[in-house]
DNA sequence: ATGACGGTAGCATACCGA
């Protein structure tokens, strides 16, 4: 089966670059974050002529995460337990796929800045300090399901030097700073595997460039999109890749998507 | 320290992103 996660910057502005990657690539699952939209004006239908079904967790203007699937959808979860959030960030399923059933989370992990810069600043930097407090708490619980565990998205934290085009201007930005990567790390040391990463050390794996000058032509961009995958997952990994298409095509995301395949 | 660009709300420009 073939998941894959796209911060896609507005559902609406990219239907037609999100239905084009769909046909192209097909994908069993796409965990969608940024839709910035409500379920009103979310294009199911369009989703619905190629074949997929879509269930969302919506917002106006901003936030806002989907699972589209080919497969039957079962949302468990909408948003992180023990914790308030006004924001559309989490959303949770369990979907079917050739008998095997996979749990399944899109992620929108809040971004933080400007860190320290006044009373107002610090807010957004604690609040993403607490959200990922809490979906520390909650991946753990999630290692007591016996199925495939995949948590995909835009965790907007860069963890390590290789992992930004350059670490030193990052280096005090609220997607570098030691107290997110440590906890990303934790996560990580509960039994969740880095798809992309642990499969290729060679290439940067960036998957956002920003939009302004020649990021993209001069590849300065950061790998802050991520596929965690349980010992269950990992186990049935055959590759993951970043797909640079969507990044390239017109009318871009400032992502790009990142594809796995499992067995 | 930050907003070149791009998106949203909604009608001028403010807010947000990474």
């Amino acid at each position: 089966m073939k998941i894959a996660t796209y911060n896609v910057n507005s559902i609406n502005a990219r239907i037609e670059n999100l239905v084009e990657w769909l046909n192209k690539t097909q994908p069993d699952v796409v965990l969608l974050q940024e839709i910035k939209t409500e379920f009103n004006s979310f294009p199911f239908f369009d989703l619905q002529t190629i074949g997929y079904e879509a269930k969302i967790l919506g917002q106006k203007s901003y936030n806002g995460v989907a699972i589209l699937s080919r497969h039957k959808i079962n949302v468990v979860r909408e948003g992180l337990p023990d914790f308030e959030d006004e924001n559309a960030r989490y959303l949770e399923a369990d979907i079917k796929i050739n008998g095997v059933d996979y749990r399944v989370a899109s992620i929108y992990l809040p971004n933080g800045n400007p860190p320290y810069n006044n009373p107002d600043d610090e807010i957004k930097w604690f609040y993403k300090l607490k959200w990922m407090d809490a979906f520390y708490n909650h991946a753990k619980k999630l290692l007591e399901l016996q199925k495939p565990v995949i948590l995909g998205g835009d965790f907007n934290v860069i963890m390590s030097d290789f992992d930004v085009y350059d670490p030193e201007a990052f280096r005090k930005n609220a997607l570098f700073r030691p107290e997110v990567i440590q906890r990303l790390r934790a996560v990580s040391y509960l039994g969740y595997y880095d798809a992309f990463r642990s499969l290729n050390q060679k290439d940067n794996g960036y998957t956002y460039w920003d939009y302004g000058g020649a990021a993209l032509q001069s590849d300065n961009g950061m790998r802050i999109d991520y596929l965690w995958l349980n010992a269950l997952a990992f186990d049935l990994l055959e590759n993951c890749m970043v797909d640079i298409t969507p990044r390239k095509a017109q009318k871009p995301s400032d992502h790009t998507a990142l594809t796995a395949v499992l067995k």
